[in-house]
RNA sequence: GCCGGAGUGGCGGAAUGGUAGACGCGCUCGACUCAAAAUCGAGUAUCGCAAGAUGUGAGAGUUCAAGUCUCUCCUCCGGCACCA
């Protein structure tokens, strides 16, 4: 037997495959179905990293997987080849960005072969291709003659050292995604894409994709929609404002009114505005703030618009008009109306302008321990609340209830008639407790509305309890009535005792109110103070003060309409000419791809690069006649990769992006597994482009990716992100070289779950275990022998094959290895019974996605080139034998009281009733129980026998 | 702060509510060898000589039985964040 030879073996089968054209993949294949499996195309860095790897090598186990289970399986390949990483190479180096891009491009195809994948590169789709871009180019003009895009001045973001303007997705933290620069604003002219438009429906539709939670959760953050009310406020000067707000049930509550200093409304009111010095310089100092620093600068600022005040239209009341720049100008209206009593913003502003502050809703909850009785009605009673405080050792007075009748463990009354609530707190001390030296610190203010059944007196109560704070002047106190004495017991408790002490609401709501004595209440509740729409839950009171006073309950969304220009050389150039008034015009059809120029110095300097273009300048008057000029911006390449698994299909089509036949072998992909980091960027980009595609009648579907898992991160070794100053990357060829493919996929493959985001440290000695394994495997093919196999052994095989079969379903290509381990390991130890080919053969079957090269090579090895499939990959999945897997003999744990005290075997065929009584009568069984009473038996098939014994 | 996810040996990780730590790495001992590597065999959660006890971020709960279910809390990762 000749040594494991990977390179010799590894580089014989990628040459036989591919004269054998064995991945070519046909779009209708009688008695197939077609499966799509997509990863996002890669970027042409230039070299293949072990990222790369774990990206690609590891998805196609899941290919191969599906081909031999009897589908038609296309998983491409491409390049994502325009953009800024590739031109900022080309300019580091002094390179032409298109022949450093493809230079790079050939270099990686060499290396994405060592892989061992089934990519058909017959599809291979490069997207700084003419016949690429010329459909990105192609669509965008649909776009535009559809009012999906159109051209606008805005706020942009601009990166002062790419010299380019940023989507807000390519900002994190204030900084360019890309070089970690800060990034600026600026107000310039660009297109844009109306994804806002589809805001709803890229929210709404997440519920039908098999997606995990996180990403949908994550997209749902980024398109941030809000429900709530627009609410217009009339202005002093007879302008009118509208605020937008989620809270129309605090209406009551406002005591002024914000606009964000960037608000239309101000110039305007210029006239009015007594202290118009103060509020523009305001206006100027905002204006000079980066976008950081506006975000970062916790303490809030702002002017009031002296002179102007608003109506508040619930109440009629006039209100004072601010500006700051906590109210951010691009959401909503660019107006709020504050409500400092619960609003934690507003609070914080209203506190330090001293501004009033006037509470309107209030908690409320239905007792547990007494609930209402639905068929009694509620009587309503205001109440007070008393939290006693001895300031000695700061705890607190609370009361047990000594017959069951504990419905608040704090001194609580009505109040009577005539009464403040002053008095009746402490004359209801008084009386409880006999303390009668107290000193008020705080309240009457919150208060909260508790609905239960009063037990003594036999009727519901719906009382609104205030909440006065006092402490103990001194321990002076007089004896207490026998009637009193006779149903509770004061007692003392510290903050942490009252927490367990009351019951849950109550007890959170107290502590925090004790804790924090600037507490305000921001959750929903009941109104109070309302006029007619007091006690109303804040959620139909929402709707009911909204439709009063005349306002509409809108959506409000966080996600921005997608701008796609860029001020740089290497993309799609945007196919637009504009006239000699400067209207736009999108170029024709017959005329795309237009074609980027290429007599541009492209260096950076904040302008479009084809504005320099002569050839460019040339070509447009030459077509459309003189003084029309070019657009000279190109696109983001997002838009790019938005449509890319369109063209795998149908990749060498001139007459459509691809075909209607292709799109409907094909589409939707069926599995896309890919990076963490497009969740909010590619993934919402493409299923936006999908849509508009969709509604423009190009498309059939309205998704494109029914299921999609993220990968997890291989790191360096020493547990960080590998990167080169770490001087911690993982060369992937090196490892080739050494170890082999196979050995490499299998050992990324082993590492963890895929398709979970998890971080695995590439260890150097895993990847030697497993090519451990894999010599092992080629070391049983001399134990392989024509003889029946032995019951054992077929069963162990068995087993294997169906645990295979089933994890990798799950993408857990970990567990099945271990599976395969597994099985190898027992048949080593029992080896000198040989091993039958048939099941060496179908061993090798479930192990060829994994090791595609080595499987190939043994599989002609044992067949000695005798078999009428040529690869093992045109084979099909072996099937498990139920009746194979079945024992004999099962291993049962014995439980007694809980714990495990041993096993016994049982004949498998035994009944359930029948199991009980033997596993009872067994020796072993009855010292473990060591004479004790039994008191109870649990019997639980195939797995525990649990009995439960008088100690 | 809000939303989502995760916490298990020295490490990566296994465990339909049913014998926690499979499999791999590492480590220890042994065989082979002049020696080393490779390979093979035995062992390897913690404490304990052992019997046994303890153990899945912390604490409660449900259950005959909890890593798994429920609640509270802590830590880490990802998304959003002065978003009204």
């Amino acid at each position: 037997m000749k040594e494991y030879d990977h390179k010799k073996i590894e580089k014989k089968w990628q040459k036989e495959w591919e004269t054998d054209g064995l991945y070519k993949v046909e779009d209708d294949v009688a008695g197939k179905e077609n499966f799509y499996q997509l990863v996002e195309f890669t970027y042409p860095s230039g070299n293949l990293h072990v990222g790369h790897w774990y990206a690609f090598a590891v998805p196609d186990i899941f290919a191969r997987y599906k081909r031999m289970r009897g589908w038609n399986v296309l998983y491409p390949m491409g390049f994502d080849a325009f953009g800024l990483p590739a031109e900022n190479a080309a300019i580091k180096e002094g390179a032409d960005p298109k022949k450093w891009t493809y230079d790079q491009m050939d270099k990686m195809r060499g290396q994405f072969r060592s892989m061992g994948a089934v990519f058909d590169w017959e599809r291979e789709v490069v997207s700084c291709d003419p016949s690429y871009y010329r459909w990105t180019q192609w669509m965008f003009t649909q776009f535009l003659k559809n009012d999906l895009a159109y051209r606008a001045v805005t706020k942009v973001n601009w990166c002062p050292k790419d010299q380019t303007i940023l989507a807000n997705e390519q900002v994190v933290d204030g900084c360019c995604e890309r070089c970690g620069t800060e990034i600026m604003q600026k107000d310039q002219e660009q297109w844009m894409l109306r994804i806002t438009k589809y805001a709803d429906r890229l929210v709404d539709d997440l519920e039908k994709l098999n997606w995990p939670n996180s990403i949908k959760e994550s997209q749902k953050n980024w398109i941030g929609r809000s429900e709530g009310s627009e609410i217009s406020f009339k202005l002093s000067t007879g302008a009118e404002v509208k605020v937008f707000t989620t809270r129309a049930d605090t209406l009551f509550g406002v005591t002024y009114i914000v606009l964000a200093p960037e608000h239309a409304l101000i110039s305007n009111l210029k006239s009015q505005i007594s202290n118009w010095n103060e509020v523009e310089q305001y206006i100027s100092d905002t204006q000079k703030k980066s976008e950081l620093d506006r975000q970062q600068s916790k303490e809030k600022t702002g002017v009031e618009l002296k002179g102007v005040t608003a109506i508040n239209p619930a109440n009629g009341e006039a209100v004072p008009v601010w500006i700051a720049d906590y109210v951010l100008a691009g959401y909503g209206t660019g107006a709020v109306m504050a409500v400092p009593a619960h609003d934690e913003r507003d609070f914080e502003f209203a506190k330090k302008y001293g501004l009033p502050m006037r509470r309107v809703v209030e908690l409320i909850y239905d007792s547990k321990d007494s609930p209402i009785k639905s068929e009694l009605p509620i009587i309503k009673r205001d109440a007070i609340c008393a939290i006693v405080r001895n300031p000695k050792d700061d705890t607190y007075m609370c009361s047990v209830w000594k017959n069951g009748i504990h419905m608040h463990g704090l001194v609580t009354g009505g109040i009577d008639a005539g009464e403040n609530v002053i008095e009746t707190a402490k004359r209801e001390i008084y009386e409880e407790t006999g303390y009668k030296n107290l000193k008020l610190v705080r309240g009457p203010d919150f208060a909260i509305h508790s609905k239960f059944f009063h037990r003594m007196k036999k009727e519901n109560r719906w009382a609104r309890f205030q909440y006065v704070f006092f402490d103990l002047v001194d321990d002076e106190h007089d004896p207490i009535s026998e009637r009193e004495a006779a149903i509770h017991d004061i007692v003392w408790k510290t903050k942490s005792e009252m927490k367990d002490f009351f019951s849950v609401i109550e007890g959170q709501f107290l502590n925090t109110l004790v804790a924090n004595p600037e507490y305000i209440f921001t959750d929903d509740g009941i109104t109070y103070n309302s006029g007619e729409f007091s006690e109303l839950p804040s959620e139909e009171a929402r709707q009911k003060i909204t439709e009063a006073v005349g306002g509409k309950m809108v959506k409000t969304y966080r996600l921005r309409d997608w701008g796609i220009s860029r001020q740089r050389y290497w993309g799609v150039p945007i196919p637009i000419v504009y006239d000699p008034e400067g209207k736009a015009h999108p170029i024709p059809d017959e005329h795309l791809p237009w074609l980027l120029p290429t007599d541009v110095d492209h260096t950076p300097d904040g302008t479009a690069p084809l504005a320099r273009s002569k050839e460019l300048l040339a070509r447009t008057e030459k077509i459309f006649g003189k003084g029309w000029k070019p657009e000279v911006e190109t696109m983001d390449t997002f838009v790019d990769s938005s449509w890319y698994f369109y063209r795998y299909l149908d990749n060498k089509n001139e007459d459509e992006f691809a075909s209607r036949l292709r799109r409907d072998a094909w589409m939707p992909v069926d599995l896309y597994m890919g990076g963490p980091e497009h969740t909010t960027m590619h993934l919402l980009y493409s299923r936006f482009w999908v849509k508009a595609l969709r509604d423009l009648g190009l498309v059939e579907e309205d998704e494109a990716y029914l299921i999609r898992r993220n990968r997890g991160l291989v790191l360096g070794p020493d547990g960080n992100k590998m990167s080169k100053s770490k001087g911690n990357v993982v060369n992937p060829d090196e490892i080739v070289e050494r170890l082999g493919a196979d050995t490499v996929r299998m050992y990324l493959a082993f590492m963890g779950p895929y398709g979970v985001t998890g971080n695995y440290p590439w260890d150097p000695n895993g990847v030697v275990g497993v090519r451990r394994f894999l010599e092992r495997v080629w070391r049983l093919q001399s134990k392989v022998n024509g003889q029946m196999s032995n019951v054992a052994s077929q069963t162990l095989l068995h087993k294997t094959i169906q645990k295979v079969s089933e994890d990798i379903e799950l993408f857990k290509f970990n567990t099945c290895i271990s599976a395969m381990m597994i099985c190898l390991n027992e048949w080593e130890a029992d080896s000198e019974k040989g091993i039958a080919r048939e099941d060496f053969k179908k061993f090798l079957q479930i192990l060829a996605p994994f090791a595609p090269h080595i499987t190939d090579e043994l599989w002609s090895n044992v067949n000695g080139h005798m078999s009428n499939v040529p690869s093992i990959h045109l084979s099909s999945w072996p099937l498990y034998d139920e009746s194979k897997i079945t024992e004999d003999e099962i291993t049962i744990a014995i439980q007694i009281n809980g714990k495990v005290r041993g096993t016994v075997v049982i004949p498998a065929d035994i009944e359930k009733e029948g199991a009980e009584a033997y596993i009872l009568a067994q020796e072993s069984t009855k010292k473990i129980i060591n004479g004790r009473k039994i008191e109870r038996v649990i019997y639980v098939p195939m797995r525990i026998l649990s009995v439960i014994v008088a100690e």
